[in-house]
DNA sequence: TTATTGCTTTGATTCAGATCAAGCGGGAAA
DNA sequence: TTTCCCGCTTGATCTGAATCAAAGCAATAA
C-alpha cells in the first residue's frame, strides 16, 4: 500500500480532480508524516459488522477498497440504509465517540483508520484538515438531502434509475473515465441491499430492475453486471433535473 | 437585540446547555467583535422566498426568531422539505457559494446574517469557529439520518407521532422546559407543509392528526394549539427505540 | 452426479396511502 | 350582515407497492 493511496481525503485540495488518488502539491506534509505515524488497517469480511448502533467508536477511517453501508433499525427489524461508503470515503465523528448507525461490511473491506483522540488533536493543530472535513461533511449533507427527495417523493422506477445512475457515475468516477456512452459496472448491492437503501422491499426492487431492462434503458449480464445503454434516459427515468444533484 | 441573543450558535461551547442564550464564558471574544462588524440583520415576511435553488448565496445566517425551510422541488412539482430551521439553527456554507434547495420563510422570520467572504476569514483565523461548525453540520447530517428512516420505513401514523415528538421537544428546549409532563405548543406548520416534511398529502396528514386525537395521545385546541397527553406514548406511536434519537 | 443454499424472479392478492371530490369554519373584506 | 377565501376535514374510490407464495438459477458441498 503506497503512502499515495492513503490519506487520500484528508489531503486533497478544493479543485483538484475528485478521485485522485496523488497526494496534491498544495498540501503541506507535516499533516502526512503525523498521520503515518497514528494509521493502521483493519480489514473486515463480507457481510461482517464493523461497529454496532450504540457502540465506542475510537477511530475515524477512510474506506480504500470495498463497500461499507450505514443502517439504522427499528426494533421491529425495518432498516433503513443511510449511508454508502464507497472507495475513499471517510466514517466517523471527530469529538463524539459513540455512533448512532450501523456500519457494516457488503463485500471484502480494507478501511485505514486513525486512532480518534491523536487523530483529533492533529485537527486542533492543522485547521486545513478540519476545514477539509467540514467541507466533506457539507458534501455529505448534501447527498442526504438528495436522498431524502428520493425517499420521501419518487416512484420505485425512480428510485432504482436514481440508484443505478448514482452508482454508475460513482464507478466512473472512480475509473478515471468521462460519464458520456454507454456506461458498464458491477452492482455492489444485492436486491435487499438496494430496497434498503431505497425504502423499498427487495420484490419491488427485482421488478423494477426488471422493467428497466424491459424497457431497454439498462442491459443485464447476469444478475450484476449493468451496461446502461443511455445515461441521459437514465437520468430521466429517474425524475432528475439538470444531471442528477451534486458532483459525487 | 442584545448582543448575547446573537451568535449564540457559534460561540456556544461543547458542554454548556444546547439552547442557551448567554455567551459562554470559555469561548474567548475576539471572534464576538469580528461578528459584531460583518453581521446585519434581515427579515422576511411569512411565506417570503430567501433564496432560490442555485442562487448565490453571499451570506450564512443564523435564524433569530421564526421559521425557515429548506426545500427541493422535482420539475413536475413534486416537493420534498429537506431541512427545518428554528430559532438558533444556522444556514449557509462557507466554502461554497450557490445553494442547492429553495430557502423560505413560513412565518416571518428574522436573520441575523454575517457576509460570507469575511465569515470565510475570520473562521480560517479561528479554527474554534471551523471546529464548532463541523460540530454542528454533523450534528445535522445525524438528523438528516434519522429523518431518512423517516421517510423510508415508517408508516403515515409513526411519521406524524415522529414529528410532533420533534416539535415538542425542540419547543420545550427552547422555552428551557423539561421534557416531562404534558407539554402544549403551537404548530409552526400547515398541513401541507407537514406533509412536504414528512412525504404524504396534506390529506394523509390531516387524518391521521385527527386519529391521534382520536386515540387520545394528543389533544387540540382549533387547529394549531396541540397539547400532547403523554409524550412517553407519544415517542412509542413515533416507533422510536431509546427517547427519538439525538438531542435536537 | 445430485443435494443444498442463497439470491433472484415472477405471480396472485391485499392494503396503506394517494387521488378525486365535497363540504366545513373562521377570519377578512365588502 | 353577507360573501369570499383559505386552510382543513372527511368521504369514496383507486392504485402502486407490500405481502404472501412458488419457482428458477448458479455456485458450492456432498
Amino acid at each position: 500500500m503506497s503512502l499515495h493511496e492513503v490519506p487520500i481525503l484528508l489531503h486533497r485540495c478544493g479543485d483538484c480532480p475528485i478521485r485522485h488518488r496523488a497526494v496534491c502539491a498544495r498540501c503541506d506534509t507535516d499533516e502526512l508524516s503525523t498521520l503515518e505515524q497514528i494509521k493502521y488497517y483493519r480489514s473486515y469480511q463480507a457481510g461482517q459488522t464493523v461497529i454496532w448502533s450504540g457502540d465506542k467508536m475510537d477511530f475515524v477511517a477512510s474506506v480504500v477498497t470495498g463497500i461499507a453501508t450505514l443502517t439504522q433499525t427499528m426494533e421491529d427489524g425495518r432498516r433503513q440504509m443511510v449511508g454508502l461508503l464507497l472507495p475513499s470515503d471517510f466514517v466517523g465523528r471527530p469529538g463524539r465517540q459513540t455512533v448512532a448507525y450501523d456500519v457494516t461490511a457488503t463485500t471484502d473491506l480494507l478501511m485505514c483508520c486513525f486512532r480518534r483522540k491523536p487523530f483529533e488533536e492533529m485537527m486542533h493543530r492543522t485547521p486545513h484538515v478540519g476545514q477539509r472535513l467540514l467541507e466533506m461533511t457539507l458534501d455529505e449533507l448534501d447527498a442526504a438531502r438528495e436522498w431524502m427527495l428520493l425517499l420521501g417523493r419518487k416512484t420505485a422506477r425512480e428510485k432504482i434509475a436514481s440508484l443505478l445512475a448514482i452508482i454508475a457515475r460513482r464507478d466512473a468516477a472512480l475509473k478515471l473515465r468521462d460519464s458520456k456512452g454507454p456506461m458498464t459496472f458491477d452492482l455492489p448491492l444485492t436486491r435487499e441491499e438496494m430496497a434498503d437503501y431505497l425504502g423499498l422491499t427487495l420484490e419491488t426492487v427485482s421488478r423494477q430492475v426488471s422493467a428497466l431492462k424491459r424497457d431497454g434503458v439498462i442491459s443485464l449480464e447476469g444478475k450484476r453486471h449493468v451496461i446502461v445503454n443511455d445515461f441521459a434516459r437514465l437520468l430521466e427515468e429517474a425524475g432528475d433535473d439538470s444531471d442528477g444533484g451534486l458532483p459525487v
